[in-house]
DNA sequence: ATTTATAATGAAAGTGTTTTCAACCTAAGG
DNA sequence: CCTTAGGTTGAAAACACTTTCATTATAAAT
């Protein structure tokens, strides 16, 4: 089979139907400027030719990549698969590539990620991740670079930003269950969590000192089974309990261990797991969460961007809420 | 904050450093032929200025990007994510940036991908989707596009393949099962399932057949919510199988609601996940499933690419065993 | 000191587009 | 039939690099 295609360079097709460079650029941006006959004539030669510009010179003679960035920790998590699906979706539909930068939770690799991002002429970057803090960023920024930041307190003039209202949901919650429950509450810290479980660890404090009220942290391992291991090991000597888990996962580590420690969910141990995934309602019994829909998230942060690139910023800063849905981990 | 910067250009710091442009060229590319004299002088004339090379021209010039394409079907399965993380972590190390194509699992959004991936001017491609058939993936390869192809059984003298051992597993597991199991087999065999599945399907029915055995098969929807209503309506009737689910979601739905219907699991009930991801020891019971590291297919499918675009490639088709992890939800 | 080989450098062409500006053509208006 | 305005077209510069090839500088060898 041997139809290997050199390609083709917009320099054929004008020689071959007998115009300009430039009527064939006119052509393939759909310039008006065309009579029907001579567009008729070129499109007919870059079908027989099989013509496909190259992105790579228009970007260069335009200054524009129809690329945009995106920076995230890693691509292994749930929540951050579902944000991905909405920026593939929305930028589908608007035209865009989107290229990954992970920082993998190393602030070595987040340098590198933000050198990267400058060199690689992205129109516009999207970020959702903590590593980068308001220098990094600022300096993306002064590379006219647009940027969208999600959940990452950073000030600067020229970008948007999304956030989530976890904390003052959290505090919500927190003021509910003082009302009404007995137990006392922990939250579940992370190694390496980020600022933005920093904030809202400091949320649930606050709340605790302000009611004058006694809470536990526990900083655990980002992994399930380490996280069980643990709460094998706690729930010998504790017995009660409301858990804030950041992540589904976590919260499984401590229903589970509970359980396979005799303990009952949610009448001894309750949990509530901060960010959920279509795994709540898998897991058994079905984890009461912050629901936020991260697909949402993802497309809105491309439409924004997009925003951004063509002019008609609509909306600087965001806010997305999250509801409480209450499932059978917590009793209320 | 006015330091905005305008990018500055090679010829900027040739004149700024009193050399050519070649020089600087050499020097940013590390060519051997520079004085340590000039190499020195133009490096801090790049520093001071804080040059940084256009990837933009530099891949025009050199008809390399650094960016290699993945097409897949959507980024929000768990499974994908996984293999995302190989991908990104590899990619890193060897300098290559990851550009995301997807096709939704609808062949329309596939033939666009096509093309994109033809404008894109990546330098390589991994494709990880049943979307693309044998037309797609040549005409790719007609285009001279080095290609890394992931459980797609295509043909084509250029292209580097990866495979699983999927069907023979499935093979092994009903033996073992027909020499000690009793219960009847059912298959669930997803809406648009793509190809790979209908060829474990398809390995699925000649173990049978071959046996002389009676089996089932469901087809399903691609949704936890939907498969779990269906199999609680089931199993009003059905009070004893053993179920092969493609994935974690879908055999939890068929736990919980053999569960919710009163079913003992492994028991009454046996299921096991066909591709199984961290969930499979979350889910209670504990899913047994066909185990393979979806993060080393991802690292393996970009050093395999990495191979091809640097000429040195050691191997042609590598196939990844999965290997059976008994679990509780089956009883052996 | 002179020749020779070799290493360092620069000029210029090439990469595949877009875009500006001037030139051209056509049809309408006088 | 001539002028003019407007729409079409093409030449050439621009985008920011790399690379080839010829030239110059340097060091080694005679």
């Amino acid at each position: 089979m041997n139809n290997m295609k050199d390609r083709v360079t917009i320099y054929e097709v004008a020689i071959s139907s007998g115009v300009s460079l430039a009527t064939v650029s006119r052509v393939i941006n759909n310039n008006p400027n065309v009579t029907e006959k001579t567009r008729k004539k070129v499109e007919d030669t870059i079908a027989r030719l099989g013509y496909k510009p190259s992105r790579l010179a228009q970007a260069l003679a335009t200054n524009k990549t129809t690329n945009i960035g995106i920076v995230i920790p890693s691509a292994n998590y749930v929540y951050i698969a579902n944000m991905l699906n909405g920026m593939t979706d929305e930028a589908k539909l608007r035209g865009y590539q989107l290229t990954l930068f992970v920082t993998n939770k190393s602030k070595e690799d987040a340098l590198q990620v933000v050198e990267k991002v400058i060199t690689s002429h992205v129109d516009g970057a999207i970020i959702f991740d903590d590593e980068l803090d308001n220098e990094d960023i600022n300096k993306l920024a002064s590379y006219k670079i647009p940027l969208v930041v999600i959940n990452n307190q950073v000030k600067g003039d020229k970008l948007l930003s999304i956030n989530f209202d976890y904390e003052k949901k959290i505090k919500d919650v927190i003021q509910q269950y003082f009302k009404k429950g007995h137990k006392k509450m922990y939250f579940l810290h992370l190694h390496h969590s980020g600022r933005l479980l920093e904030r809202i660890e400091k949320s649930f404090i606050d709340a605790h000192i302000k009611a004058g009220k006694n809470y536990g942290v526990f900083s655990i391992e980002d992994s399930y089974r380490q996280t069980y291991a643990d709460f094998m090991e706690i729930f010998k000597s504790t017995k009660s309990g409301y858990f804030l888990a950041y992540r589904d996962s976590l919260a499984a580590a401590v229903i589970n261990a509970a359980i396979d420690s005799g303990l009952r969910v949610p009448q001894d141990i309750e949990v509530l797991s901060i960010i959920g995934t279509k795994y709540v309602s898998i897991i058994r019994p079905q984890l009461s969460s912050l629901h936020l829909d991260l697909k949402e998230v993802g497309s809105k942060a491309v439409m924004m961007l997009s925003g951004l690139l063509t002019e008609e910023v609509k909306e600087k800063n965001v806010e997305f809420e999250s509801s409480f849905v209450k499932r059978a981990s917590t009793l209320f």
